[in-house]
DNA sequence: ATTCCTGCAAAATCTTTGCAGCTAG
DNA sequence: CTAGCTGCAAAGATTTTGCAGGAAT
C-alpha cells in the first residue's frame, strides 16, 4: 500500500470513528488531502473538485478543513502573504524549503532540528510543542533560469 | 545611545532618505516600531496612539507598515491564528518562541542555525534568502501555573 | 506652492455562519 | 428515521484603495 493510500484510509477511518459521515464531497476532499500533491489551496481543491462535481461549494472546503484540521489529520501552512495551504501527507509539523520564484514546496530530512530544538528548551525554558521552520529562496532549476 | 533610540533614528533617516514626509503620525507609528515592546499588532499600535490622538485611523497604521516594509525595517510575523505582529527592533528573520497560553515572544540566540541553513542547502540545492522559524509551547510561568 | 499624507468610507479578500433542504447510516 | 451535511447567501474579519481636504517641506 502506497504512501498516500494509507493517509487516505487513516483520515476516513478517523472520520468514522468520531463518528462522521462520509459524504462524496468529503471523500473527494480526503483524496486530495491525503495526496497533498504541491501542496494545495482551498481554491485549488475547489477547483479541482468543481470540476466533475460543479455544485461543490468553497464552504465546504473550508467545512472540511476545520474538521480534518480538529482531528489532527491535515497540517496548515499559513504564507507571509496571507495565503493558505495545506498538507494532509505529512500533517505533522516539519521544514519546508520554498521556492519564492515557481512556489515549489519540498520537505527536507534535517538532522540538526533535534538539536535545535534542545537548543531552544535549554536557552528559554520553554517546553516546546511545536514548530514552524519554514526556508525561502530559489531551487536549482529558478536558480538557472535566466529572467 | 540605546537599542531602541538607534533604530528610531535608523526608520526615521531611512524615511527622510527615501523622501517621505514625517508627519505626526507616521512618527508616533515609527516610536512604537522601533521599540516594538511584546511584538505589537497593528490593532494594538493604533490603539496605543488613539488615546492621545483620537482621529488617528486604522488604514494610517497599514499604510505605514507597508512603507516600512518596503524599506526593510520592519519584520512581519504572520501567525496560524491569522493574526499578524510586527518587529522594527529586529527587522531581519530571527527566530521565535512564542508561549500558546500567554502569547510572549522570546528570541532566542541559536547556534544550531548556521548549521541547518547549511544543511538545507546541501540537501535541496536551494538558495537560501531567508527564512522563518517559530517555535511554541509553553513558557516556564506558564509550565508552573496550575489551571 | 506642491507633493505627499491622512481620514473616512467603500471595496476587496478570505473565511465563517445561518438556514432550509437533502442524505448517509 | 434523523442527526449531520451541503449549497447558497449573508455576515465577519482583516487589509487595501479612491477621494477630497490638509499638512510637511
Amino acid at each position: 500500500m502506497t504512501d498516500q493510500e494509507n493517509r487516505y484510509e487513516t483520515i476516513i477511518q478517523k472520520l468514522r470513528d468520531s463518528g462522521h459521515k462520509i459524504t462524496p464531497q468529503r471523500l473527494a476532499i480526503v483524496k486530495i488531502l491525503a495526496r497533498s500533491e504541491g501542496h494545495p489551496s482551498v481554491e485549488n481543491i475547489h477547483s479541482q473538485i468543481a470540476k466533475d462535481f460543479p455544485t461543490m461549494s468553497l464552504a465546504t472546503v473550508y467545512r472540511n478543513i476545520v474538521l480534518i484540521k480538529s482531528l489532527g489529520e491535515v497540517l496548515e501552512l499559513g504564507f507571509p502573504d496571507g495565503s493558505n495551504r495545506y498538507d494532509g501527507n505529512k500533517p505533522y509539523p516539519h521544514p519546508h524549503v520554498i521556492c519564492i520564484k515557481c512556489k515549489k514546496i519540498v520537505d527536507p530530512d534535517l538532522d540538526s532540528l533535534d538539536e535545535m530544538k534542545k537548543e531552544v528548551e535549554l536557552e528559554t525554558d520553554f517546553t516546546v510543542l511545536n514548530h514552524r521552520l519554514d526556508f525561502f529562496g530559489l531551487c536549482s532549476n529558478c536558480k538557472a533560469a535566466k529572467d
